[in-house]
DNA sequence: TACGTTAGTTAGTGATAACTAACATTTTAT
DNA sequence: ATAAAATGTTAGTTATCACTAACTAACGTA
């Protein structure tokens, strides 16, 4: 029953925090969202930091996109543009916690907030700039800028990410489907040959 | 000299709260980067909230988007989505103050937080929107969905501002000309006929 | 010179928060 | 049924914070 008890803290801290962030949360809110006292609290996370690590720990998925990126893809450019922006956006979706929670205190957390950016993200940048690269030696698509290109292509799936996360009622929720539709239909007829 | 004091507290308060948010810094914070007693920030603003808005209210800036559209538009449409990209990122750039306070207390926050987000932006979206409806009829692009394009054209803008916002050390950095240059390249080509 | 404005200083209040300690109660496993 | 583990309760410590009050010092202006 250890676990129980340990889970349904950690939930209310990650409910409480996507929501309001780390500093403007107390102990007791997470306490009696959990139905616990303030004491099991401290008891299972010896200070309230070590509340927002096991949070972060729990919420933090590293992407395998080199293993997508060898696997999944067809070949078939539109088809793959559209599984990638799917695979990112499902990817930013379950660390969605993390990045809210990061954004409201980004200057307690500034380690953190540099591990969500430039390492994952870069690390894509790369891959989709080499699948375009392969593109253009199989003559599928002209011979663009391949990074710069792909900096523009995934910017604009932060962008989608980035609006759905930051407000609820967003004109954007529930477009998921649409928007990818559309980015990648520009984007293979603004590459294509 | 009563300005050259209210401007010093409202200089610090920005600079403060736009990198650690509202609840994360304290008057007294404020008052000594500002070089003055806490208690000469409160004789100017009477509650700490009452600095919050001095600050939001001397970097809102609202947009004329639709005086800009009836006057800067040249008809080209390579060169009119570079001058609608450019105008949009000045105007977040002017309210990146504003957008970095609310992200890192938007639980406080709410009213402003869609103050940010709808009005301005859906009213940006109809007016790109109508362009591209226009330009359709003139024969210049394609029969798109203009209102759909017109999301992923400023959503796009949108995650190269927010990177470029909340990651200070970012790849996109200084990046503005060539960002802006291929995402309209693309577009572009990917649209017209 | 006298006065008003502006700012500094010091002390204090009340609230909240993180965290500790000691002891009582409940739950679980054997 | 009983011991051990987990949780609750209560009280308290220390620190910070928003904000107030009272008094003082510097300044420009009439």
């Amino acid at each position: 029953m250890k676990k129980d008890t340990k889970d349904k803290i950690l939930t209310a801290a990650t409910s409480l925090m996507t929501e309001r962030g780390y500093s403007n949360v107390s102990v007791k809110d997470i306490a009696i969202v959990a139905g616990v006292s303030e004491m099991t609290v401290f008891r299972h996370f010896e200070t309230k930091m070590g509340i927002l690590h096991a949070v972060l720990h729990k919420h933090s998925y590293i992407p395998y996109f080199e293993q997508f990126f060898s696997q999944n893809l067809s070949g078939d450019v539109a088809n793959d543009l559209k599984q990638i922006a799917n695979t990112y956006l499902a990817f930013m979706e379950k660390n969605k916690p993390i990045f809210l929670i990061t954004t409201q205190d980004r200057s307690m957390l500034p380690e953190l907030m540099n591990t969500i950016s430039n390492n994952q993200t870069q690390q894509l940048q790369q891959l989709v700039a080499a699948y375009f690269q392969y593109q253009i030696e199989q003559g599928k698509i002209r011979e663009i800028d391949t990074k710069a290109q792909a900096i523009v292509f995934l910017t604009s799936l932060f962008g989608f990410f980035v609006s759905n996360a930051l407000w609820e009622h967003h004109f954007l929720k529930d477009q998921k489907d649409s928007f990818v539709q559309h980015l990648v239909a520009t984007f293979v007829s603004g590459i294509s040959i």
